[in-house]
DNA sequence: AATATAAATGAATGTTCATTCACTTATAAT
DNA sequence: ATTATAAGTGAATGAACATTCATTTATATT
């Protein structure tokens, strides 16, 4: 017997998010990317069935890896202000240092994919933040709602912060930078709306 | 001489939409598109230089019609509150009278081609925008604040609820739908938020 | 009605694609 | 040290790809 080369599948799967990123989905062909990574095609077909296979391997550890990054340092029964603190700075912070994976993932989340991969992988975590949102309820700090529109207020603002940032420009072309301070600016707008 | 069919192209650019859409940009050929649309293969070359100015050129096409149909109703001058309710209500109502168009787009938005693209179609409506909110922080309806912050705040809410209704889907797989109600309600909060 | 012109075509063209295959190599277990 | 097993390979395969080409067809102008 022969162990498999987990650094392989890392390094398949470094390559195929830089490959998508810089030239989208049709951009990937398994013979370049087997190049990329320095690995005979049929390698690649001994850690991934096909590529569809690679594709959504890829996406959902991509997105398995953004999501726990969130949770470090985060419990749901923070206090409403707190807790969104937290989640934003460990959301910026890790879609800052991997702008890659963050640009990534953008992709995956708008494309036909992106439905099932997210679904896939968010029980575990939309339940934590489910309880995060009905303990601040309960506790008078948040405004009563439905789960989307928390979601769609509390967080959609950040991502697309991030994403001019990731561009490099905001909306004259003028270059932008997202840094701590906008962040803070920013998510205080957002727990003023969501607070009653 | 003979006139190009202008109704040809137009049947090109929408059967290009919802190949992309249903099978991502790795989905779209040049020969499925020739036969989705009746065409030879050859006739697309007479409207489109080549595959990569296709999708440019049908992404321009679908970013500048949403682009307009914002606009209907809306004058820079208004109060905050108004003409922030007429963007909303144009969006919201074109995105769900046209949900192939709404998908396209955000899936160009988030891919490698969407800073180019939206870059092209930006220029005149980001004027008309950026008088409109400074105009509302001259009359103390609106805080003062970087053009990219408020953007986030005051629309990427917006877009992730007509993502979660045109996916079908919420935060749980729970089916979801946007109404005009859930929309008054969040934009209330937006409201509350950019509101000095 | 004749002509000139560009639209429109179906069948090629050469290229790149995903995937497979016959084979070699490394290594864990004996 | 031997062996069994699965990792790993480079070259091949056939399908699908973008694009072109030699013709045919429609039509605006004369």
């Amino acid at each position: 017997m022969r162990a498999r080369d987990e650094q392989k599948k890392q390094q398949l799967t470094e390559k195929a998010i830089e490959m998508i990123v810089k030239d989208g989905f049709d951009g990937l062909s398994m013979q370049k990317l087997a190049k990329a990574a320095n690995v005979s095609p049929a390698t690649i077909y001994i850690y991934f069935k096909d590529r569809d296979d690679l594709v959504r391997q890829v996406a959902i550890h991509a997105v398995d890896k953004m999501i726990s990054s969130t949770f470090t340092g985060f419990d749901p029964r923070m206090s409403f202000a707190k807790g969104l603190a937290r989640q934003w700075e460990n959301r910026m912070n890790y879609m800052l240092d991997n702008p890659l994976h963050a640009r990534f993932m953008e992709q995956i989340r708008h494309s036909p994919l992106g439905v099932e991969v997210f679904r896939k992988v968010k029980e575990e975590f939309s339940a934590i933040m489910k309880e995060f949102m009905h303990g601040a309820i309960r506790r008078k700090e948040l405004v009563k709602l439905p789960l989307e529109i928390y979601w769609s207020v509390a967080f959609a603002p950040l991502y697309q912060l991030v994403k001019f940032h990731n561009d490099g420009k905001g909306m004259h072309d003028k270059p932008f930078t997202l840094d701590k301070k906008l962040m803070k600016t920013t998510l205080k707008l957002v727990i003023k709306a969501l607070t009653p």
